[in-house]
DNA sequence: TTGTAGGCGTTATCAG
DNA sequence: CTGATAACGCCTACAA
């Protein structure tokens, strides 16, 4: 194993020639003798050679890399975003370094500083809850460096953005229940802070205000840990504190699993006696008892248009040509399986 | 926004000192005087100084980096590996690189390819299910390339690996179902190729013997695409082709909610009629009623652990020294849900 | 058609 | 204590 690494030098020593010809010959030059230039790719082919990257990066100052932060890994959405992202990258001939930020913000400063420093051609990134328009977000904008965020975003950085419009797919939701004859319609919120919580539930809002349903606050659940217990214990005292409720829109499917959970503990038959629909079309909304309806995120198409929106900025930066930032708002759809049917 | 990046030279060019000192200064090398390092410390600060890594990688020829090969990233195990392996590799100064064979042996091969070119310090992997000991992974053998093997393994190649001992975790689980009081259980196996469903399947057969029930091919069902929708199938074949069949030991969880899910549809009682216990500890496992019972393979330390072992061979590689491949084989547990309990 | 020379930024050796 | 020089491997003006 291990035989000395072809490299240019090595294949001209070999050849008696000089190392600019066999850089040339392997490059497609034209003023290359045809002889030569066939020596020179037999022996290449021979010797196995294949550029020192690491010198290609020195010269071209380009890694052909780059960097993705999110906050986990182990998400079924981040999961698919990745997925689409590495498989775009890859059709672009651009390799991805992963990284987590486990949603803390120290830990984010510290991933960008480990990409800055490894010099990758570009960023996508997924904001940790905690973070805004930091000085980290700053210094990659500062240092030149390509940058695009997706889903959460802050709307204080001045970088191109993919995105789901929250709002409107939360309206879209709460109007399928309306539209399957749902009258008083609970909601299981997100977090306060969250933009995506909020926009979700400014939606739902809309949605009864649209079809002349009055938005009552009780009906409005607010989670902190966006658990299955969590829906669980809301489903609990939804149904204690509100039996009239016939229909409910949960902020994701993980605490709408919960409160299907619940229902099927104690009986109440979901669709038929209330009809729940959940949010981000997790896989396992599709396996449990009853098939839950939810909204999809098009999490994959996140990931490629994500890489491609960074991919023209980095050209345009190599070109250096002006770039003007963009986001791209993504198509949701409402999914509808067992827990929205009709009677 | 992007200055003149700062290098050696211009700080050794604004100092009006040498390169030389520059470099030592910033490493911390002894002979360099107190005044001029403070000189050559504050202005590199000021200036944001990061040493180029492209230069770094060139001299060294260390990317610390390494490369990632499974078959898919959106997976409930393997996300939970590939954030074992990114949080143990930053610890150490490294980052990672994934790639995906989507389960296509020439996909994987070409991925190979892509880190050996990059000039990855090492790589991991997870077979995809066509790969056994092929020209590909001669090559990263033969390049001199540290490789570890996890799960999905080939005992042919010599490299170390990382796995779970499946035999023994499936000899477990039925054990427990007889534990249970089950008299008569059927295996719904993984395909016929893969090492860790053939060891599945042996497990089970031995864990028979071993408490006197007589073994019964007509038992054991095989999947070919290990999804839902074949649980359910087999679920409705077992049933019906064998209702005194009181447990069922099914490959993976995936496959065992399937299970569940037509015993749902079908008014059988789980676990009163039936026991079922499934393998992996999918995250769905314990949310679905009713809760599942499961075997846990240890994901996330499997990643930590392949990590550390391709660290070790990396290291020796670099001291020049003799590395012997190692195989770690990590403990599994069963995880007693609902799904196994006593009548 | 071929080759020389210089540089990308860092590091190591060796001489002053 | 400091610095000149070369080398990592590749690429590209510019000669020859």
């Amino acid at each position: 194993m291990v035989n000395q690494q072809a490299t240019l030098k090595v294949i001209a020593e070999q050849l008696k020639i000089s190392i600019t010809t066999v850089s040339k010959a392997l490059k497609g030059y034209s003023d290359v003798s045809e002889k030569t230039r066939k020596a020179v790719i037999d022996l290449a082919k021979e010797l196995q050679y294949t550029p020192n990257s690491f010198a290609v990066n020195l010269r071209t100052k380009e890694s052909k890399t780059i960097g993705l932060i999110i906050p986990e890994v182990v998400h079924h959405f981040f999961s698919n975003v990745i997925n689409g992202i590495i498989a775009e990258a890859e059709k672009n001939g651009y390799l991805v370094i992963t990284l987590q930020s486990n949603e803390s913000l120290e830990l984010e400063k510290k991933q960008v500083d480990l990409l800055i420093n490894k010099r990758v051609d570009g960023i996508i990134m997924s904001l940790s809850n905690q973070s805004n328009f930091d000085s980290h977000i700053k210094s990659i904008i500062n240092n030149g460096i390509p940058l695009v965020l997706f889903d959460k975003i802050s709307k204080l950085v001045n970088c191109s953005k993919v995105l789901i419009d929250d709002q409107k797919a939360a309206f879209d939701a709460v109007e399928h229940l309306i539209s399957k004859g749902c009258k008083k319609i609970a909601h299981i919120r997100g977090p306060i802070n969250p933009q995506n919580a909020i926009d979700r539930f400014l939606g739902y809002k809309k949605a009864l205000e649209k079809n002349n349903i009055p938005f009552d606050s009780k009906l409005v659940y607010t989670c902190t840990n966006v658990t299955f217990e969590e829906g669980k214990q809301f489903a609990k005292e939804i149904i204690e504190q509100h039996p009239e409720v016939d229909g409910i829109f949960v902020i994701t499917d993980l605490v709408a699993v919960g409160v299907l959970a619940y229902f099927n503990e104690i009986q109440i038959k979901v669709p038929q006696q209330i009809k729940i629909i959940g949010f981000s079309n997790w896989f396992m909304s599709q396996v449990i008892t009853p098939k839950l309806s939810t909204v999809d995120q098009p999490s994959l198409e996140m990931g490629e248009q994500s890489f491609n929106l960074l991919l023209e900025e980095m050209v345009h930066k190599k070109n250096k040509t002006a770039f003007v930032p963009r986001t791209v708002l993504l198509k949701t759809s409402v999914i509808e399986r067992d827990s929205t049917q009709n009677n």
